[in-house]
DNA sequence: AGCACGCCGACT
DNA sequence: GTCGGCGTGCTC
């Protein structure tokens, strides 16, 4: 022991006793920054974590979300650091496990953990919002005793306000309640549409108590009883399980309680989720919950709606067009227990589900499970995480499933469930039959539709069946095109050409929104001599009422989708109102026709030219899915095919529903080209106004990752910078670095010593982003 | 992402 | 003479 004054030894021990008592926790801060932020907690607070705090940031105040104790042995200088100016809760938000699952995600996608645990609250209370307030509503019943209270004395009235004369609004009032609602309570609105009298007119006729007003609290119901009805199918009502899907479900209730991936492949129309419907219900039985993950188009209220009439209100059903008070009353509910469901899009993964007892990903190669903007992640592969970290089976579920999914089953990581046959139908899948459109003889003179195909539409006609038809493009042309100089008019902003939409008369470009009239002179050379050059789904419509003029046909694209439409013409074509529905691929998913026997797609090749390694995985899967729209209920179903391209293989394969066949041949295509799921991929991109700068980054950026590499001495290969195939969006250059690697382990390595070099944002108005296990390359 | 600071052009 | 353009740097 050294010797020490006595002062000396006293202001040590003071000093050190401060420091003991003073605690640091580092901070989630709602800003684009990889990193946390450490605050002083003030004496006597605790905030323990996943806790809102109030802190100061620079010259504001914002709400942070507390991670963990901060390390004592810190780099940053303790006298920066400030104290928390408040605590928001006494009790945590968030769990312990809903926090661990998105420094899973930081850690993994390299996202900000300040827009990732925004991921984890409702809307408002990520910006420090109190809890949703209760919703009322303000209810009008007359009250029981006045209809026998004989009228007040005439004597008194002029001295009491009762007896005052009723003005005609409030008479109306009055003699509307006694006719449309004489027992019972009546909602104000209501009310107030019918006799045109105002909220003060109700409150005066309460005050004379010749009305009773109360408030009632009600909760938001995202799923309004009425959709529940028009869409309810009717083989719902059949849980007997077919033995495939008893032994799926068996397979995973044997595993309800420890981690084990699934892979539950079925066909389409083989009751996928009736297997799912009977796990939540086990799952239920053990008193927990379920997470239903689903595409974001998939999303129709069908499926909910089919989850409702099982399950009844225990169903949380996260949409998007959700407004944010619903969607916050129903994050307090799960959180609660009282909605031991969940079904939604893919951030239902961060539902705070106490108890959770099983997540299902239902057609988990979709993929609208990648978040595209920051913080980027993949809800299948988190739900996988989170099904890890929760020690409960993960179901993955697809007809045709992911390349990855499928890698995943031969290494041993997912368990393969089959569903081979379709659940009560006696049906096989519909036959396809290819039409070489090169040969084939045309029907009209644009040659969208073969002889044969116009011939089956007139056949399933007669027979009072519908037909859907297919074609991936909206619009009436996918451009407009100059015969004098060959010039695609295109858009000012963007290096992509103008979509023509007949209908709105204007020409649109498909990524940055700007629109215009049709010119009457190619703007380039002047000469009037402009053509519309390619088909979508407003060109199928009217050709094909010139060729059927007696049938009915409904289109379904993004333009005829806005708002409730969609849900109104789903309602008209399953109720027979419509022959014929032209759409895009939003006519391929999930959704239950019974009495469609034919399904066309008119340019199946469509697509294969994207410039994307995934581009056959994807066709494939939209044209096996489309093909299993035919021949649903009790009558076989027909498919017809018009390609340009009727030997490729995504195209055969699906021809035959030979789904194990294409997961062959594309998994020994990515692996002789070393793409996923063969390699790992992280992709750069970097854009900015100008050519030079964004080239001049990604060059830089492409340089220091060789660098980074040449001294690990990994197998990591750098593509050299490219223009991103759509060169320019929003007047802004776009360049892209693709890194790929033959292990994670090294990808991550190259990325983390390059850390500086992307972290920190370029000067100008440049931008570089990091997308790991990049799904869209456009 | 904000927000402040700071350094150069056209206006009350 | 100022108001304001957006380049640059920082945020515990």
């Amino acid at each position: 022991m050294r010797p020490a004054s006595s002062s000396g030894a006293r202001r040590r021990t003071a000093c050190y006793q401060r420091r003991v008592h003073e605690r640091f926790v580092e901070v989630a801060v709602p800003v684009p920054l990889a990193q946390l932020f450490t605050y002083r907690l003030p004496p006597d607070v605790t905030a323990a974590p996943g806790t809102r705090v109030r802190v100061p940031f620079g010259p504001r105040k914002l709400v942070g979300v507390v991670f963990g104790e901060a390390s004592p042995d810190s780099a940053f200088d303790p006298r920066k650091i400030k104290p928390i100016e408040r605590v928001l809760e006494d009790e945590p938000l968030l769990g312990e496990p809903e926090l661990a699952l998105v420094r899973w995600l930081c850690d993994y996608w390299f996202a900000p953990p300040g827009e990732a645990v925004a991921l984890l609250l409702p809307p408002r209370m990520a910006e420090g919002a109190e809890g949703p307030p209760p919703r009322t509503r303000l209810l009008v019943s007359r009250p029981a005793a006045s209809e026998n209270r004989p009228s007040p004395p005439p004597e008194s009235a002029p001295a009491s306000p009762r007896a005052a004369p009723l003005g005609a609004k409030m008479g109306a009032v009055l003699a509307w309640l006694d006719a449309e609602a004489r027992d019972g309570a009546v909602d104000a609105d209501l009310v107030r549409q019918a006799t045109g009298a105002t909220l003060d007119t109700l409150r005066r006729l309460a005050e004379r108590g010749l009305i009773q007003l109360e408030h009632e609290r009600r909760l938001r119901d995202p799923l309004a009883a009425a959709d529940l009805a028009a869409l309810r199918s009717p083989d719902l009502a059949l849980p007997r399980l077919t033995p495939a899907q008893h032994a799926a479900v068996a397979a995973v209730a044997a595993a309800l309680g420890r981690y084990q991936g699934f892979l539950l492949h079925g066909v389409t129309g083989s009751g996928k989720t009736e297997v799912y419907l009977a796990l939540i219900e086990a799952v239920l039985a053990r008193g927990e919950g379920t997470i239903v993950l689903v595409p974001e188009i998939a999303l129709t209220p069908q499926l909910a709606a089919r989850f409702r009439a099982r399950l009844g209100d225990k169903v949380a059903v996260q949409h998007s067009g959700l407004e944010p008070l619903a969607r916050q009353e129903q994050w307090v509910r799960i959180r609660r227990g009282e909605l031991p469901v969940v079904v939604g899009a893919r951030s239902a993964i961060f539902a705070p589900m106490p108890a959770l007892g099983l997540i299902v990903v239902d057609e988990e190669h979709d993929p609208s499970f990648k978040q595209e903007t920051s913080p980027r992640y993949h809800a299948r592969d988190l739900a996988l995480v989170r099904g890890h970290q929760a020690g409960v089976p993960v179901v993955c579920g697809s007809a045709t499933p992911s390349l990855e999914s499928w890698a995943n089953v031969t290494r041993h990581k997912l368990a393969l469930l089959s569903l081979p046959e379709r659940a009560h139908l006696d049906r096989p899948l519909p036959e396809v039959e290819l039409i070489d459109m090169r040969a084939a003889p045309a029907a009209d003179p644009h040659r969208l539709f073969s002889r044969p195909l116009v011939a089956a539409l007139e056949a399933t006609l007669s027979l009072r069946e519908q037909a859907i038809l297919f074609i991936n493009r909206r619009g009436y042309a996918s451009s407009v095109q100059c015969h004098t100089c060959g010039e695609p008019l295109a858009c000012s902003a963007c290096s992509v050409a103008y979509t023509w939409h007949r209908q709105r008369a204007r020409l649109i470009c498909h990524y940055c929104d700007e629109t215009r009239p049709f010119p009457a002179r190619c703007p380039k050379c002047g000469a009037a001599d402009l053509a519309e050059v390619g088909t979508g789904t407003e060109h199928v419509e009217e050709t094909l009422a010139e060729l059927l003029p007696h049938a009915r046909i409904g289109r379904m694209d993004k333009d005829t989708t806005r708002g409730n439409a969609l849900l109104r013409l789903l309602g008209q074509f399953r109720k027979r109102e419509l022959d014929v529905l032209v759409g895009t691929q939003m006519v391929a998913k999930g959704h239950d026709f019974p009495g469609v026997t034919l399904v066309g797609v008119l340019a199946a090749e469509q697509g294969l030219a994207f410039p994307d390694f995934r581009a056959a995985e994807r066709t494939f899967q939209l044209l096996t899915q489309i093909a299993g729209r035919a021949g649903r209920a009790e009558r076989p179903g027909r498919v017809l095919m018009q390609t340009h391209l009727p030997d490729h293989y995504a195209i055969r394969h699906a021809c035959r529903h030979d789904v194990l066949g294409f997961l062959d041949t594309e998994s020994e295509l990515r692996l002789a080209r070393a793409f996923p799921p063969a390699s790992h991929l992280a992709l750069f991109r970097v854009g900015g106004p100008e050519l030079g700068p964004v080239r001049d980054t990604a060059r830089a950026l492409c340089d220091g990752l060789e660098r980074a590499i040449a001294q690990q001495g990994t197998r990591v290969s750098v593509t050299p910078p490219q223009p991103a195939p759509i060169e320019r969006i929003k007047d802004r250059w776009r360049y892209q670095v693709l890194v790929r690697s033959p292990t994670r382990k090294e990808l991550r390595a190259a990325l983390e010593a390059t850390r500086a070099a992307w972290e920190a944002r370029p000067s100008g108005r440049l931008q570089i982003a990091l997308d790991v296990d990049p799904i869209q390359f456009l």
